[in-house]
DNA sequence: AAGTGGTCTAGACCACCGA
DNA sequence: CGGTGGTCTAGACCACTTA
């Protein structure tokens, strides 16, 4: 059973674009958003429960009477809002059920987070088995005692002399068949990963703070010993929480900055 | 003159979609992935300087021969990248000359975001107003000989001796009337501006990098001098991209952290 | 009034996944 | 293989900003 989205616009197939019919109050005006906040409300109420897979393109493009274009668009937004994910071939699954202060929501794939990898590379210096003493547990949020690869490294930009940081990888010990490919590629270490042993990553968090850059490796880094930097913390994980690698990074002053976009896109 | 962005593919028109020749390496198979690298390149080179408008979407078709949807999913992509922004009416703005290393985009949520500010209130010690100089302009992304009310201070944590940061705010003229507020609260400024004005955040852009805190502001905060600290540009944007507010803070060494996660899309 | 980006349709070919 | 989402074109109307 067709539903109508309409709110006062017209209907006839020959005005192609919509009319709508805008109060001065912000309100869901054009199709995609009425679209996507009808799809919002069938998550909440349950209708689509976590999990669960939304109807196809086809359907939706049916069902609510509209283009596929349109369709898209509004999914996309649900998408950006961290309701739902997509994958090609298989469908568009529900992943959370309510959208508000709680969910951190992912508005770019990992994978547009680290396009800037392309171009880089590790030259590796040193590698070798650790066990996570009480400090490296807290870094990484890992049990004492844990077992890591720990490949050091410092990361070029190619055709660049300087290196952009000092980068330390922790693999674990399930992982370890990637370190042949580390020196050569400049995919991240979670693409990696992904490619072949097929775990996907599914949360990563991120960690900034300022820290005074040793002397020796200042001297690599060619910056000031003492000047100011960053420590970046990367934590990857997969299904159930279980570490996939982690990174801790040393970026030298005006080489990197993190900058973090909130967007409030559907919210009242 | 006109670009092609060929690899392999097909020209006829007959044929609408692309045939990309993908090898198994991963490289910019699709149109608007190769386009957006093509605009990422330009805007690296200085082509297209921060500040400056890129050309507008029609032009892009016909130079690159393009479809507009095409087009415009490859400025979406820089869009998320945080290198360009958008407005209607206007144009497609540089915001940032450097892909990669020197930008992440990403979203939580703004009460996470602004969770510390609780049990803290603002020290002012100056107040006054300024016109945006050229390098003002820059960190506020405003134009030159904007105005802005300027309050200078220091936050504290209740019961605590130390400062927190160091915290200048920018209010623009409209919103003047909340500085009677802002020595007493410990709510956040944007959630003033909403409270007595009724304007919302639609857009935060919050840029994290490393400083050397210079020798006066270390004696007040209590930190060693030259010593490592976190510079934090706040930008608050309501509805057409209009500046609500702008705050620029900096914190010594392990006093504050920004912690972002991340989510994946689909989970596997 | 002109020009910008924003939305929308109709129809097409394609890569990917699972049965 | 059939069905999913991903990409692409051609053309259209619209809302917004600026001059």
């Amino acid at each position: 059973m067709p539903v109508t989205l309409e709110k006062t616009r017209k209907k006839a197939p020959t005005k192609a674009a919509a009319a709508p019919a805008r109060s001065h109050l912000s309100q869901s005006t054009t199709r995609y958003e009425m679209f996507a906040n009808s799809l919002v409300a069938d998550i909440e109420s349950g209708r689509y429960p976590v999990g669960a897979l939304l109807p196809p393109e086809p359907e939706l493009c049916a069902h609510y009477g509209l283009s596929r274009h349109t369709v898209r668009e509004g999914v996309r937004k649900l998408v950006d809002m961290g309701l739902v994910s997509r994958q090609q071939g298989v469908g568009t699954k529900v992943i959370s059920a309510q959208v508000g202060p709680n969910n951190f929501s992912a508005a770019t794939s990992l994978e547009a987070l680290f396009s800037y990898v392309g171009g880089t590379y590790l030259e590796i210096y040193e590698e070798g088995w650790v066990s996570a003493d009480d400090q490296l547990a807290r870094l990484l949020d890992c049990k004492v005692g844990q077992r890591w690869l720990k490949v050091s490294s410092y990361r070029y930009k190619q055709n660049d002399q300087q290196p952009l940081s000092h980068t330390v990888l922790y693999i674990p010990p399930a992982y370890e068949g990637i370190r042949q490919y580390l020196g050569e590629v400049n995919h991240p270490v979670y693409q990696l990963i992904e490619k072949h042993y097929g775990h996907k990553v599914q949360d990563l968090q991120m960690d900034v703070s300022a820290l005074s850059i040793p002397t020796a490796m200042a001297r690599k880094l060619q910056c000031r010993p003492n000047s100011p930097g960053l420590l970046v913390v990367r934590r990857y994980r997969g299904a159930n929480d279980s570490g996939l690698s982690n990174s801790v990074s040393i970026y030298p002053q005006s080489r990197f900055q993190v900058s973090i976009r909130y967007r409030l896109n559907w919210a009242a």
